[in-house]
DNA sequence: TATTGTTATACTCTATAACTATA
DNA sequence: TATAGTTATAGAGTATAACAATA
């Protein structure tokens, strides 16, 4: 079906925000099928890319923006997978994730596919990252 | 609890992946701020905006990317809450959606108050959003 | 009392497969 | 036989609430 005339005059702002979502479904599915080389989902993936040191399954949660009650899973799959270890904290109600030597070399491995094959690397040139990573934090600044 | 430097020395494309998909977020938070406003939930006003014509319901599941199955339930709803009605192709097996009047009404005030509202209108200027425009472009161009 | 991690449970979103009525 | 819409169902993903251990 060819495109619509009267739809594809929808406002330009519109229109912008529409290629943002696609732009950012596109870097989604490369994480996506760049983490999955190496065996993970993307949860599992930003998990080890954020064990950069033993973190407490609490703040694992804050980072993932999910419930505290989700990362028990997570940290079941992982320490299965023999990427992280339940060590006790110095609070004895915490327990810190820690990255085994197989999920430190995990974690490099990940972390550089990820910098090399990632949409921005691949389609923009130097300049242009600087020039997007501009009009990216204006749109992060904190409103107001 | 402060950021860790280590994990601050992430690659610049790594970075700036991040930041896109932040800012994608923050673009889908926002129409989902917008929409709900007017009672729709973001599929159901992808729905509405994507109606500007009568539409058969396969056609409607292409556009929003998902199974066609999906879409009986949501031409439920649109149909509960009044603003579509399914009437019967000239191919008989196909069902269109189209807007009732008070849908058309509720779809010019939702185009509006997406467009003025937007994430990208309310904090980038016009030649910044052109700017903008072009990068999302190359990012979306095919592979290859 | 408040907090961490765990468990059980439920809700949403989405996909698959089987069914009907048309073609 | 192929397709449009429907229905039932199942699988992710995520949230809430109650619980035990600890502070």
């Amino acid at each position: 079906m060819p495109p619509r005339a009267t739809k594809a005059t929808l406002t330009e702002a519109h229109d912008l925000s529409r290629r943002l979502l696609q732009v950012a479904e596109r870097a989604r599915a490369d994480f996506a099928d760049v983490v999955a080389e190496l065996g993970l989902t993307p949860v599992q993936a930003r998990a080890v890319l954020w064990l950069d040191q033993p973190s407490a399954m609490r703040a694992l949660a804050g980072h993932l923006a999910c419930d505290a009650s989700n990362v028990t899973g997570l940290a079941d799959r992982l320490e299965q997978l023999g990427v992280v270890e339940r060590v006790p904290g110095e609070d004895r109600r915490v327990t810190l994730l820690q990255l085994t030597r197989k999920g430190a070399a995990l974690r490099a491995e990940l972390a550089d596919r990820v910098a090399q094959r990632s949409t921005v690397t691949a389609r923009l040139t130097s300049p242009e990252r600087q020039r997007l990573a501009v009009l990216l934090d204006k749109l992060l600044d904190q409103p107001g």
